[in-house]
RNA sequence: GGUCCCAUCGUCUAGCGGUUAGGACGCCGGCCUCUCACGUCGGUAACGCGGGUUCGAUUCCCGCUGGGACCA
């Protein structure tokens, strides 16, 4: 068997979105699974509404989740003459042939076509043999002659057996009467001077494979085997759009997911190995098998994507992850983040078991890296209430005497004072959480502390006392 | 409207004629506990409908219904 070649073909006319990163996904699996190749190509043949732009933001996005291919890019714009020789080539042969019908004319084809009931919607009017043929010296369009009688075929390698009567395909147009090539004249031509073996793409294009299958036919090829992935859906089960999250994949960068989890998320959406959830690219290099592909569509779930993230971000360790989020930090938010590497270890490994991005992590360390605090009111008023001021006093004032300033020692203090007081460690904690860090949610407060340190704690200790006092007191 | 595709918990899925229909996310509850989270234990929840085929259908076949894609 000739080694596996696939492709993934976007048109730069958008960015990528999660189904194309999902379809390029699968691509690049099967290829590597079976030590195949996998060819990048720019479908950017409509000029009109091709942008460099997302050329280069299909190629980010490419780079960032690792889809790294092994030819290309190819661009379409530059293979002119390749299109124009197998024109050339099949009008020689007579399996296509000039079509001089305007676009009223067709108009009119169709319309009768319809009243009559006929399926086609072009008459074949200008086809040898069938219609009275092209006007002399007019521009022409050149079409297929497809088959009167029969069907086209293809085992599609996820949905089965595909068949289209022949008589539900019209003699579609290969090249316009301005000599440009058509998206169906030009996607076979290239995947078979690609030797593409395998045509990996999404559900769509469907329909465009018995004319592709075709003109391989025309030509003299042999048409590469098929598959056609189901679309990606929206939480409505409607197509994905803005309303459903991420236009682009880049933005899941700019949130903060690992594409190594975004990848695994996207690889088990629509495909899946027993009951395994969570795969390293090895794996999913190995255990990849197009016919284990799931043949209907499926709904893009952002909460599931969040906890794939989150398993890979717990599972960096916290001087790796401290490292993600200075990158992070540094790209998305064009900031340093306070304190030495050793510290922001420390920081980040109070806070990961509660964070499934490295934004909500970022966003979570706010008390941490930034010396003003922001308040939560319902928790500065359930919490620092007149009777907490006396405990808060107490605990200050063993802790400025504490030598050192660490979990433990800090631990050991607080249930001092509260035993003390005779009172439990909650009503201790709790306060001291809303003076530390301004909510009522954080992580174990003996670690926050220490994390922040000596000098803020005490200073938002006393700012937190002085909140009780002053509620106490209206006027 | 025509053609094509699809159909198991809310969602992602396992199942490939005989199962108490399994797992994961989410959700709910217990435990842990200074709060939240993590972890852990448990719970909720599905074979769209109707015909066949078969001793037996979630599974095979045919309709229907419902989604979707493409073309018009």
């Amino acid at each position: 068997m000739p080694p596996m070649r696939t492709r993934f073909a976007p048109s730069p006319t958008g960015a990528l979105h999660v189904g194309g990163v999902r379809t390029a996904l699968f691509c690049q699996l099967m290829a590597r699974h079976s030590e195949g190749s996998f060819v990048l190509r720019i479908e950017d043949t409509d000029r009109k509404r091709s942008e460099e732009r997302f050329t280069e933001g299909i190629l980010e996005s490419m780079r960032w989740l690792a889809l790294d291919w092994d030819e290309g890019p190819h661009f379409q714009s530059q293979r002119t003459p390749l299109y124009r020789d197998a024109i050339e080539k099949l009008v020689a042969s007579g399996a296509a042939y000039r079509c001089t019908c305007t676009a009223e004319e067709l108009q009119t084809h169709r319309e009768a076509a319809k009243a009559a009931g006929t399926r086609i919607s072009y008459s074949r009017h200008c086809r040898p043999g069938v219609g009275p043929g092209p006007v002399e010296g007019k521009p022409a369009s050149l079409r297929i002659a497809v088959p009167l009688e029969g069907e086209v075929v293809f085992y599609d390698e996820i949905k089965g057996r595909i068949g289209f009567a022949v008589e539900e395909i019209e003699d579609f147009v290969i090249a316009r009467s301005d000599g440009s090539p058509t998206y169906q004249l030009v996607v076979a031509v290239d995947d078979a001077d690609m030797a593409i073996t395998h045509v990996v793409r999404g559900d769509d294009h469907v329909n465009n494979t018995p004319k592709q299958i075709l003109i391989y036919r025309a030509l003299g090829l042999e048409p590469p085997k098929f598959a056609h992935l189901p679309m990606v859906l929206g939480a409505d089960k409607g197509r994905l759009s803005k309303r459903h999250g991420a236009a682009s994949v880049l933005e899941y960068r700019e949130l903060g997911y690992y594409p190594d989890a975004l990848v695994n998320f996207l690889a088990r959406l629509g495909w899946s190995h027993g009951d395994q959830e969570l795969f390293t690219r090895a794996e999913l290099v190995e255990k990849f098998a197009i016919d284990d592909v799931n043949p209907s569509a499926g709904v893009f779930n952002a909460e599931k994507l969040d906890w794939v993230n989150a398993q890979y971000l717990r599972a960096r360790t916290p001087e790796e992850l401290a490292g993600d989020l200075r990158e992070f930090a540094r790209r998305e938010e064009n900031r340093e983040l306070r304190g030495d590497e050793a510290w922001q270890s420390r920081m980040v490994e109070t806070l990961r078991e509660r964070a499934s991005t490295l934004k909500g992590l970022l966003d979570s360390a706010r008390y941490y890296l930034d010396e003003d605090l922001i308040f939560e009111e319902a928790a500065v008023k359930k919490l620092l209430v007149p009777e907490a001021a006396p405990l808060l006093d107490a605990l200050i004032a063993r802790l400025e005497a504490l030598p050192t300033w660490d979990a433990p020692g800090l631990e050991e203090t607080f249930r001092a004072v509260a035993e003390e007081r005779d009172q439990k460690l909650g009503k201790l904690a709790q306060p001291v959480r809303v003076a530390v860090t301004g909510g009522k949610q954080s992580p174990g407060i003996f670690d926050v502390l220490e994390v922040i340190g000596r000098d803020w704690s005490l200073a938002r200790l006393r700012t937190g006392v002085e909140m009780c006092g002053a509620r106490s007191d209206p006027g």
